[in-house]
DNA sequence: AGAAAATCTTGACAACTGTCAAATGCTGGA
DNA sequence: TCCAGCATTTGACAGTTGTCAAGATTTTCT
């Protein structure tokens, strides 16, 4: 009996699975449909029918793959988490020297400034919901977390290269970069492009302030 | 006949000016209220009634005084920046040396952290819908332009009195402070006590990093 | 092919929104 | 005292919101 019935099971499993999988795909495909229309409206004035507009699909379904609008938000931000946390890898990967390091950093950091701003001004946006709805905490807690731990990565490789030791702990020198970005993308969406540029020039010298020359230890 | 209109003009203009006055001092009353309906619920939930009911009028007399919402929240954000755009000017003025400067600087960061936090958590919510909502962005350049003064006066009296220089620019010194900022008022908000307490370490670091001993220039 | 189940659309609901106009209460001047 | 004009309330409007259920459609399995 044992056979038979294992038999069974398999094969029902193998369908649920691929049901599963399925509802998944379906179930991220409308994430991201909810995570562009989020970047472009923000989340004061993103209804579940423009969502559904910038999908294939009715409002309807929205409901058929997601308990309420929170579960529809939150499985979006994850889909932010997946594509904006580990930006600067390769860069890290790929350097050979600190000043190498910092110019392809620089470079990464101003290109994806510019090409995703409305998806990090969403970020921005969420971070600062959880402010107000605690219902959001833990999940921007953790995407908070990666972001910090890809600058230290950043920062701690650089330090390495340069033979010196950060000036700041993780969370301050995650909170000077992040800070240089969130102004640098407040003048990019303003049209500043002249103050983005010069942000470029202050990044360069915070970088070399956070892993000062010769600061051996 | 110059002189009897003068004298009926002025007496007008008396009266007219206490109507504008008494005008004036109602709005600014409703502005606050919606201040702090605003950091209680932020601006993605708050509604005009709610404002009305945190004040002791009906709804309807929002539109008396106000020309429409968006006309309440700017006049609502200018009673902020009323509040909180000289709260250490005080601490500049009254520090003899540098290290009391700095810790006098804490003490308050960390006093109105705690004790504003809905308001500053509101302010960031306003600095957000600006990336969004380009009618906003004046108002937040002002506001954001007197922080990034009120602080630098700050570094730049400290660097004065230690007799050295900032390391870094005004703009990237306030990304760094209010980056730092941020963070805490997240943790505070969050319940993480110990966090804060901890980053009062990391803004005494930073704010050494920024005026480091003995870079005299 | 036909039944069963999964998927999607449609339309409705109650609640809530900003806005405004009509009605009411109120005050200050003649 | 009475009245004009200011201040405030009330109630309504049109539109939007999240939610959900009933029905239509498609897919899947036997």
């Amino acid at each position: 009996m044992g056979a038979v019935t294992e038999v069974v099971e398999t094969k029902q499993d193998r369908i649920a699975r691929r049901q599963v999988d399925k509802f998944q795909a379906r179930r991220t495909e409308l994430a991201v449909a909810t995570l562009h229309t989020l970047a472009e409206l923000g989340y004061a004035r993103t209804s579940l029918r423009e969502i559904a507009q910038n999908s294939e699909f009715s409002h309807g379904v929205l409901h058929y793959y997601f308990a309420d609008k929170r579960d529809l938000v939150t499985e979006a931000v994850r889909q932010y988490e997946a594509v904006c946390v580990t930006r600067y890898d390769e860069v890290v990967a790929g350097a050979g020297t600190g000043a190498r390091l910092r110019e392809d950093f620089v470079d990464m950091f101003f290109a994806t400034l510019n090409a995703d701003a409305p998806l990090h001004r969403l970020w921005y946006d969420l971070r600062n919901q959880s402010l107000f709805d605690e219902t959001f905490r833990e999940d921007v807690r953790e995407i908070e977390e990666r972001r910090e731990a890809m600058i230290w990565r950043v920062i701690s490789r650089y330090a390495e290269l340069c033979d010196a030791v950060p000036a700041l702990g993780s969370g301050s020198a995650y909170a000077l970069l992040d800070g240089i970005f969130q102004r640098a993308l407040w003048c990019a969406l303003s049209g500043r492009a002249g103050d983005v540029a010069a942000l470029r020039g202050e990044l360069v010298r915070a970088l070399d302030l956070l892993v000062g020359e010769g600061q051996t230890q």
